[in-house]
Formats: structure tokens, sequence, C-alpha cells
DNA sequence: TCCTAAGACTAAAACGTTTTAGTAAAGCGC
DNA sequence: GCGCTTTACTAAAACGTTTTAGTCTTAGGA
């Protein structure tokens, strides 16, 4: 599979190289007609494609911008993801999707591989994990945003759920039924990730005394199970889809009553809209986050003015079922 | 954002690019001991990043495939993916991944940017509606592998799953329920795309007379509202996940009896399990599909032996529920 | 003492582009 | 027919690496 290169493409059509390379970036003044068309055939005809790397080697900025999202099996980051896919797609930038996959190691794996890879700027679901990493990135005036969470000491802007305000709809929302028990089901808040912190911190101030069970996966299943009382009408806000899966999951098994047992989750998940009965949510503003996001990123990489905030909170959508 | 280069690790170590370069590579036994040591110093203290453009200028491989998913709303698009991120993952590749959502405009540019961008090969599971290019490639002796579809014309092989076999299993559960009528419902066959074509024409062998329901998003909608008679006892298979939400819709607003109505889904989505009631579902086998693309697409790369087969299929997986 | 080998490096070409500075020829005005 | 501009090009440096072919020094070995 021999490479085809502009010397291919300049000694098929009887010019140097230099007339071919400004061919290609369509500076066609600096030809004559017949060379142009000559260059044309010639491209055509060895199915010639310029080396990214040697080109970009050259020039400054990669058109590229990469995404690391803590986790592509979450609703809320491939809806996310494919929205500033479509910011880039519009504006000409490539757009690198990784899935750190709540892996601290590969975040920072794919941090350092997006770097070498020269791309332009980086838009981050943190783990949370990589402090030392975000700081060196924010030190080294690298463009990152981050999204949907936010850290604490780390000069990096952040754009995400208003989850204060989200929480204050589930509540409020599960306060118009009569409600026994209020539940919270949720991941863990350990790692001190945003919306898991911000959202449990609100359930409690809201519905102080209320149970909150929160845990990791088949863990956070097990939780539910001992500590969930099927009795009388309850109101359970599930902090997010893998929540509402696990909830659901042990609904079924005992059968519990949804009319009587009423859910309310926060990201509008499909499955929301055709489950028997259809579940009540909380739709993430992900086309404001996208846009916002992509706009700050893209003033950076043009270096231009810094965001004024840097936590830029967007309000989720109830939507009533 | 000044870039740090491998000069400026020489400069700082008082040795040459060269030598830096040799310690970059781990071909310690080109210094001595005190250097080796300067220049670790030096190479953490400025932060040094290799570039990627520049030393795969001179290499030949990026140790970079692309893997292009028709559209990453499907969950068998993600499940593949993922598993696939994580063979790249055992073996040092990167992984950049691309959505085609569905737009055989998008999937050329992709499939242009990777080779662009020279990476090592490509997974793609195509649109099928850009032939001369998926020619131009298998002409070119680029490695590429198909997933998902296959595509009669062009020389390249496809791992997908077995779908007469698939759908063979579906029609096999619901003869064990007592069922009047039989109709499939999934996305049209129209564009060729092989997955839809056998598994309509499957349906149609095993079951003629029965009523086939097809259409592309909202149109499919209606024609199941137009065509899918809510008497006696049905047997419906769905034949993706699409198919599955727009029945599941469709049944809610009917308010069907779903134990008088039977379903069965190819493509095993996570609210099958929790559904009310659950959902028996074919589920496909990534893992092998995964396995396998990935081994004959490496095998490709470093120029070994063709796949004996171009159509590699394996059999699904019933899960009654 | 001379020869060779080993050890510790370096210079420079090469990868495939872009870009800057230049050149040669033609055309034009006077 | 001289100077100037325009047109149509080209040569060569540069980007940040890797790699090949050296070079220079020191240390043994005969």
């Amino acid at each position: 599979m021999k490479r085809i290169t502009i010397k291919d493409v300049a000694e098929r059509s009887g010019v140097s190289v230099s007339t071919v390379s400004q061919y290609l970036n369509g500076r066609y003044n600096y030809m004559g007609e017949d060379t142009r068309n000559r260059i044309k055939e010639a491209v055509v005809e060895l199915g010639y494609r310029p080396n990214f790397m040697a080109r970009n080697l050259k020039n400054r900025s990669t058109k590229t911008v990469g995404i690391i999202v803590s986790n592509i099996l979450h609703h809320f980051a491939v809806s996310l993801t494919r929205k500033i896919e479509d910011y880039c797609d519009e504006n000409n930038y490539n757009l690198i999707i990784c899935n750190a996959d709540d892996d601290p190691g590969k975040e920072e794996k794919y941090i350092n591989s997006l770097i070498e890879k020269q791309v332009d700027g980086m838009i981050i679901m943190p783990t949370t994990a990589n402090d030392a990493l975000y700081k060196s990135l924010a030190n080294q005036n690298f463009p990152v945003v981050f999204v949907d969470r936010f850290m604490e000491h780390v000069d990096i802007p952040s754009f995400k759920l208003d989850n204060h305000h989200a929480v204050g709809m589930a509540f409020g929302h599960l306060q118009n039924k009569k409600i026994e028990n209020l539940y919270y089901v949720g991941t863990s808040d350990e790692m001190d990730i945003t919306p898991r912190v911000e959202r449990l911190a609100r359930f409690m101030k809201l519905a102080p005394g209320q149970k909150a069970i929160t845990g990791e996966n088949d863990a956070l299943y097990s939780r539910i199970e001992a500590e969930f009382k099927n009795e009388g009408s309850n109101g359970i806000i599930l902090a997010n889809d893998f929540a509402l899966m696990a909830f659901l999951e042990f609904a079924n098994k005992m059968d519990l009553d949804l009319e009587k047992n009423h859910l309310i989750a926060i990201d509008d998940v499909p499955l929301a809209d055709v489950y028997r009965p259809r579940i009540s949510t909380i739709a993430q503003p992900v086309e404001e986050i996208a846009k916002n996001a992509y706009l700050a990123l893209m003033e950076k990489v043009e270096g231009g003015a810094e965001p004024d905030k840097l936590v830029n909170s967007y309000k989720g959508k109830l939507i009533e079922r």
C-alpha cells in the first residue's frame, strides 16, 4: 500500500510541489488555468489525500478537539457528545471521542494522548480524580472546559445542570402527590463528583430526615433491597439513569405498584416515555450545555476572552408524565 | 502556550536531540547513566510530551484505528464500540470513534478524515451508500473490516449477527405461545442494509402471508398505527431497538395488553430487563463480533493472511423473559 | 606502542507538508 | 527599448521527530 504524496501529484502534473500545495489550499491565482486542471486531474487519478500529520506539523492548528466522557453508557454522555459533534461539524472541527469508563487511569491516558495528537482543545467530563493533571493543563493555559462536573480548586470553567434547582423541581413534583415517605436513590457521593454531591445535598436539605440510598452498581441494588420499605405511598427521586434502572429492576422483582410509588428521575432517558406507567423525568439542558461549553472552548482556542464565571449552571426541564 | 519540544529537553539537559530521542525510545545503552538521569529530570520539569504528528511522520504506524458507526444511538453500536475499545486498549492501540449518523455524506467525510489522519486501519458499520469509496479502499489494500453489515460486491470481510438464525429463534419462541397473528416490525429494507434485508426476508419465508410493518422513525409509528390490529393474541417480532421503542410507544397509547401480545426483540437493550412485563430478546454476539473483527483488522494491518471468508456470521442468544 | 573495540555521544538526512522569498518571462506604457 | 508590473511559477527552509552513519575518547590486548 504505497502512500501517494504531494510529490507524486507534482510529478504527474509536471509542476513543483509548491504549486501543488498552493492548489490544494485553494490559492488558484498562483497558477495558470491549464496547470490548475492538470493538477486537479492528477489528484483525482492518483486518489491523493494530504497527510494530516505533515500538514499539521507546519500549521499551528489541527482543527481537532477531543471530548473525554466519564462513561459512555450514560445516556446523558451520549446525547451531549452528539450535540457537541454537531457544533464541531458545523464549524469544520474534527471531534475525537474518548471514553474514560469512570477510570482515572484511562482518563489520564486519554488526556495525554490528546495532547500528543495536538488537539486544539478538549472537553472533559472529569472523573475528578486527576487533580494534578487538570491543574497542569490549566497552568499551561491549554484550552479545556469541563462539562457536567465542577472542580473546586481547578481553574477550568464548567458547564452543567443546575442540580439544586433540578432536585427542587423533583421535590416539588412529588409534593403534589399524597406521599408518606420520600426516598432518594443515587450513586454514591464519595468520589466528590459534582452532580452526586449537589443532588444529594439538596435532597437532604429539602427533606431532612428522609431516606437517601446510595451506592455503586450492584451495591446500590443491594442497598435498595435492604433499605426501601414498601409501605404506603412513597415518592422516589432517582438521581440518574443508572439509579433509575436499578430501582426498576428492584420494583419488578418486588412487584411494586408504581401508581402508589411515585418515581421521578433526573435524565430524560427514552425508556421513561414508554415505560408502564410512564415515568416523569427532569431533562438536562443538553443543548445549552453543549453550546456554551463549545463556545467557551472556542474562545479559549482562539485566545479570546476568558468566561467570566467558572461555574455555569443551566436549569433542567420537568417532564410530567 | 509555548510548545515544549525535544530541542528544549536537549538544551536543558545539555545533550543533543538525538540522544534525547534515544532516551525517549528506551534505548538507554546509547548513553551514560548520569546523562540518562539528567534527561529524565528535564522531561519531567518541562512537562515534555512528544509531538505525535512529528513522530508519526517518520514512523510508519500511528498505532491508531478508527471506527465509524452508522448511528451511535443504537444500543448495539455503543456496546460494540466499547468492546472494540477494550481490545484496542489491551493492545496499545488508540481508537477514534466516529458517528456517521446514518448519513452517507458524513460517512464519506469521516473515512477521508481517518485516512488523512493516517490511521492504521478502520472498522466500519457502513451506511452502504458509499460503494465506490469502499471499493477504492479495498483496491488500495487499505486495512478495513465491516461490522453488522455486508456488501455484496465489495471485497471487505464482514462480521455480523446470523440474522436468519436470529429470526428463526424469534419465530420459534413465539410458536410456543398460542398466537393467532404474527407481525414483524422493523426499519425499512429499502436501503439494502444487511440486517434489515436478511431479517425481513427470513420472516417472510418463515411466516408467509403474515404482516410485515416497516418504515423509518415517525413513519414506522404511523404504519404501526395503520396496520396493527389489536385483536386476539398476537406475536410481534421487533427487528431492532428502534422498532421496539416505536412499538412500545404505540402499545402505551393503545393500552395494549402485553400479556396477550407477545413481543420478542432483536438487540438485548437494558430496558427489556426492567420493562413491565419484561421483554424477551435476542442478544447479539457482541463479544464475538468485536473480537473477530478486531483480529481480522490486525491481520490486515500487519500484512498477514486474509480471512478466508468474507461473511462471518455469529449466532445470537435467545433471552426468554 | 599500535590496533581494535567499546562507550558515549552528535550531525544530518529524512518524513510530507506549507510558506516565504525569489526568478524568469511576458506585457505594457511612454 | 527601457523600466515597471503582472503572471506563473520554483527553491528551500521550516515544523518536531527518528535513524543512520559517523566521531571522539578511553581502555585493553598483543
